[in-house]
DNA sequence: TTAAACAAGTTTATAATATAAACCAAATTA
DNA sequence: TAATTTGGTTTATATTATAAACTTGTTTAA
């Protein structure tokens, strides 16, 4: 009992499966991470855009060649608030 | 990796907090629901019916005295579909 | 050398969801 | 018997998620 809210911006499907990847790899670029989840383009953009809004993640535009590369990678931020957040979790799902 | 898919009805804040609850305490009457989530009335009645409609839960109406009573029960549907979500969530987390 | 297909995203329109405000009926209290 | 409280439900709105449509530039094929 006793529910601590839970961060909304973590607590969102593809959001959260972005950030767990980035927990353990650190930096990854937008097709990996696409392919790993699954998603589509247009909502891995939207909401890679609203991770990085938070500060949870840092979104640098480099070069591979001459093709366009977006890199993902977690911020301290990011990773204090995905502690946060499955430490709420915890309450809700018997673990902790 | 591997990211299984989030049940939608158990990923959400207050329906995770009601069944979280009820596996707990197997029943619950609403308004104890209400105070234990601090939910308003309409936003708890609205997510259990939600519940009541994928069979997760059940809401028998009875009354306690004269006045009306809800009192929702989790079913065997309702605890082996928190199993999963709890287990795919896993994933997400690092934990399992 | 240019037309067609592909890569890597972004923007935007729509669908789905969550949430609270407004409401209702019955019971209790003043 | 009028006002208040209890125990909710309905409904209108705000928020969120998602995919379709689009953009920009690159590579491949004719």
């Amino acid at each position: 009992m006793n529910f601590k809210p839970l961060d909304p911006l973590l607590h969102s499907e593809l959001r959260l499966a972005v950030m767990s990847m980035l927990i353990d790899i650190e930096e990854a670029e937008f097709p990996y991470i696409r392919e790993q989840t699954g998603a589509t383009a247009g909502n891995l953009s939207v909401q890679i855009e609203k991770l990085s809004a938070a500060g949870y993640i840092e979104v640098e535009k480099t070069y591979k060649g001459r093709r366009p590369c977006t890199l993902c990678r977690i911020t301290p931020k990011g990773i204090e608030a995905f502690r946060q957040y499955v430490e709420a979790l915890q309450d809700y799902l018997h673990l902790g």
